[in-house]
DNA sequence: TTTTGTGCAAACGTTTTGCAATTAT
DNA sequence: ATAATTGCAAAACGTTTGCACAAAA
């Protein structure tokens, strides 16, 4: 379950004949290093403390554009409401609690050889997955309410 | 792959002790029989036709009664920002196509076993699961913008 | 009869858009 | 210099909520 480097999603931009702003690579920084699994509202966030001109609206852009050049998965809904990201291409299982909405991941031999099976047989270009699983993690399995 | 009956669905409502109402049947129904992978707007729009008194607050109540019992999936996003929802609960892969936001269903004897595997390795307790793979179908691979 | 569900309208929060100012190239 | 990107404000969109009325039990 390797991490992209944050080099990885700016030439990525690069190479794209996109432009790389600070605020672009600020936001691949924080993709490549955090293991949450955040959303455009956390990412503006916790960028914003360091770089406080920051807009929501380029957050959105340049998830868009990451999004739209495959360095970067949607990973959709935690129960919350909001598109969360992941910076995680590898193949993996993503875990999303119903009620605290943490997402963990967990790695799957099974998982890994799919990819190829499903391009193989549906003759789709695959631009990424999204295998959540969702439930109650064990410490709020717990919890009432 | 077999599809719920409409029946499984109402009578998950009645074992609740929750109301069998016209409506629910209705989307009940719907939901048994299509084999699309309706938004809620999708539903209101279809059973509005022969119901015309039909509100989407009741598509989305009833929704969200079904997912709560466990007789729905939801299986998120596909590139279109509103919510699909699954009726069908056998393990499968759902193909969604980035472009015409068509999701397709495909068998995969590989993720069948998953499903036991992630609760033995997370202790999460598992609610349902959304598994994913986007890209563009044959059609639109070649149809450009 | 009681309690739950419905449907309307309004509120909410996330995401998108238009545009003038800014900045990477 | 040029064309792309930013950031603001406003709009748009899907979804949720409050409440009076209707209907299932």
């Amino acid at each position: 379950m390797e991490k992209p480097s944050s080099e990885f999603l700016i030439s990525a931009l690069r190479k794209a004949g996109l432009r790389v702003t600070p605020q672009r690579i600020a936001i691949c920084k924080l993709l490549a290093e955090t293991d949450s699994h955040p959303t455009a509202a956390m990412i503006f966030e916790e960028i914003r403390r360091i770089y406080p001109t920051l807009s929501l609206t380029t957050v959105y852009n340049t998830l868009d554009v990451l999004v739209e050049l495959g360095a970067v998965n949607i990973l959709g809904h935690a129960g919350d409401n909001t598109i969360h990201y992941d910076a995680n291409l590898s193949p993996h299982v993503n875990l999303a609690c119903m009620r605290c909405h943490k997402i963990v991941d967990i790695e799957s031999s099974v998982i890994a050889n799919l990819n190829e099976e499903i391009r193989a047989a549906s003759g789709f270009y695959l631009l990424g997955e999204r295998v959540v699983y969702y439930g109650l993690c064990p410490t709020c399995q717990g919890s009432n309410s």
